[in-house]
RNA sequence: GCGCCGUUCAUCUAGGGGUUAGGAUGCCACCCUUUCACGGUGGAAACACGGGUUCGAUUCCCGUACGGCGUACCA
């Protein structure tokens, strides 16, 4: 008898989407595969002055990047086709008209102006919340005040009207929402909410509660931003006669700054260095609404899929890294949590750093080969990953891999000033010494080679190996510090670590007087 | 203002009437190491406050504080 599991994601595109809402989409995507069930998106673009050319591609991209793809959506259609609810436009009405009919909605014909004034006078009376309600409507121009030929002239006449919704004046509404429990709300605090705006539009509470029962969702999980008005959806569902088909309700705890106050928002990324969206966004006609994205800063999907998981969720046991796979095995909405979420960037890099030392170096080989190439340097494939697995243990990102390899290629044209300063005439001698035995060494020497002549150089001279490592590290690289430095030679060559050698002995000579 | 939701280390969290309140990130120390990192070991670090209920409350109830969301012909 248990139906099969259908949720949805309902973006508006209004431009990037946001993480949070990459959260949410992740949640319905887990719960409907745990469930075997079906995942759709569905366009919420009911609000036609907020249209962003390019967004509903990005958002649909967005999630695709992370793996989460949708059993029906725009682009794939689907039973319940269309999924945009601009081309359902003509669907929503007829069950505004069935509600004014059933009197549980009624026409309203107040200009924005008297909208305004009505708030206006209701704020100076001192009045607690200036709402369009159960007492305030009375006061108003509505099929409910008019006398009844006029409401049928003007409807006749095309005077504009919306229809709003009849609340109840004193009702309890209540709801068991899977994350919270039971939520009552008395519907004295509610207001008469517009249903169909006046370019016969629905708006989202309409279209929302129309969409999901045409399309048998069954669970509605979306952020605690909609827990207000989820009575009213109750309320519509029960109005439009389809409580027994209404779906499940589950609000997610929002994302919210890392700072201090309010939630994630558009703003804080660039401005607290981290990205809040999946990828770059742009918008086209706005070129000043841009934004970067977890993509091009150098995050896997997979890490920052499994890092979002974990935002709000948790399997009850200490595993942290999840597949998709093993995510959704895992996925519970009982275990979603209730409290917001300060978002913390650190554990995103975390987790990032885990899945970046996992990838098989041959295949981080191909992305430093691509960045090589964009510099115009060959270098194979076998290089490559000898490369990577060198270097990266202590990246991050794998741009941190390129920066690193950056003195693989290039010669060092400074040299670190703290490491520098510690050059001795000691160190001097060593690398003299090392300089003249590699030379004689062929040019693809191996770590191993390199690492017995040095021996032999610093044991000849009685000197501390480690005396001379820092100044062979600098000489080499330029830098105080790096992976494992024999290495280093056998990736440069003999030839070019000799080069290297001499360059820094002339350079420090100088330096040393 | 009003309504709703929330509150365990800095952060993400486990737990739940009797626990040395557990893990992870970050931070610190030590070990490993030529250095840095990785890894390993260890450390500092939390139940917002006040009342109840109870033999006992961080856990249950009520307040307060603080925070979040909502309060549009936006979603």
């Amino acid at each position: 008898m248990e139906k099969t599991v259908r949720v949805r994601f309902a973006p508006s595109p209004t431009g990037a989407l946001h993480i949070g809402g990459v959260r949410t989409a992740l949640f319905n995507y887990l719960f409907a595969k745990k469930h075997k069930g079906q995942f759709l998106i569905r366009i919420e673009d009911t609000d036609q002055t907020r249209f962003v050319p390019g967004a509903e591609a990005y958002i649909i991209k967005a999630l695709e990047w992370c793996g989460i793809v949708a059993d029906e959506s725009p682009l794939v259609g689907g039973p319940c086709a269309p999924y945009r609810q601009s081309e359902r436009k003509p669907m929503y009405a007829q069950y505004a008209y069935r509600m004014v009919e059933e009197g549980t909605a009624y026409y309203a014909f107040d200009t924005e102006q008297e909208l305004d004034e009505m708030r206006e006078k209701l704020k100076a009376a001192r009045v607690a919340s200036p709402q369009y309600n159960a007492i305030t409507r009375m006061q108003m121009k509505n099929s409910l005040t008019l006398p009844e030929e006029e409401v049928k002239a003007r409807l006749a006449s095309g005077d504009p009207y919306v229809i709003r919704i009849k609340m109840p004046r004193k009702e309890e509404v209540r709801l068991n929402d899977l994350v919270r429990g039971w939520v009552v709300v008395h519907t004295s605090t509610l207001d008469d909410k517009v249903l169909l705006k006046s370019d016969g539009m629905p708006t989202y509470h309409l279209a929302n509660v129309v969409d999901d029962y045409l399309m048998k969702i069954t669970h509605v999980i979306r952020g605690e931003e909609w827990l207000p008005s989820a009575p009213l959806h109750v309320l519509l569902y029960k109005y439009l006669g389809w409580e027994a088909q209404m779906p499940q309700f589950a609000h997610l705890p929002l994302l919210l700054r890392p700072d201090g106050n309010g939630k994630l928002s558009k703003r804080d990324g660039d401005r607290l260095g981290f990205p809040v969206f999946p990828m770059d966004w742009q918008d086209p006609f706005n070129p000043e609404d841009k934004a970067s994205g977890y993509r091009e800063a150098g995050y896997f999907p997979d890490a920052f899929i499994n890092f979002l998981a974990l935002l709000g969720w948790n399997p009850g046991t200490t595993q942290e890294i999840f597949t998709m796979e093993e995510l959704t095995q895992a996925f519970s909405i009982e275990r979603i949590n209730k409290a917001g979420i300060k978002f913390d960037i650190d554990k995103a890099k975390w987790y990032n750093q885990h899945y970046l030392r996992q990838k098989p170096d041959n295949e981080l080989a191909i992305y430093l080969t691509n960045e090589l190439e964009k510099q115009q340097i060959n270098c194979s494939l076998e290089k490559a990953a000898k490369i990577v697995s060198l270097m990266k243990e202590r990246a991050i990102f794998l741009a941190d891999i390129w920066s690193e390899a950056q003195y693989l290629f290039f010669a060092p044209s400074s040299y670190d000033e703290k490491a520098a300063s510690k050059w001795s005439n000691e160190a001097s001698i060593v690398l003299e010494d090392y300089a003249q035995q590699l030379i004689r060494a062929t040019d693809s020497i191996s770590s191993e080679q390199a690492k017995q002549i040095l021996h032999d150089c610093t044991e000849k001279l009685q000197m501390k190996i480690g005396k001379a490592m820092p100044a062979l590290r600098l000489a080499l690289t330029g830098h105080a510090a790096g992976p494992d430095l024999m290495e280093i030679i056998s990736l440069l060559g003999a030839k070019e670590a000799t080069s290297r050698i001499k360059t820094a002995l002339a350079n420090f000579e100088k330096m040393l007087g």
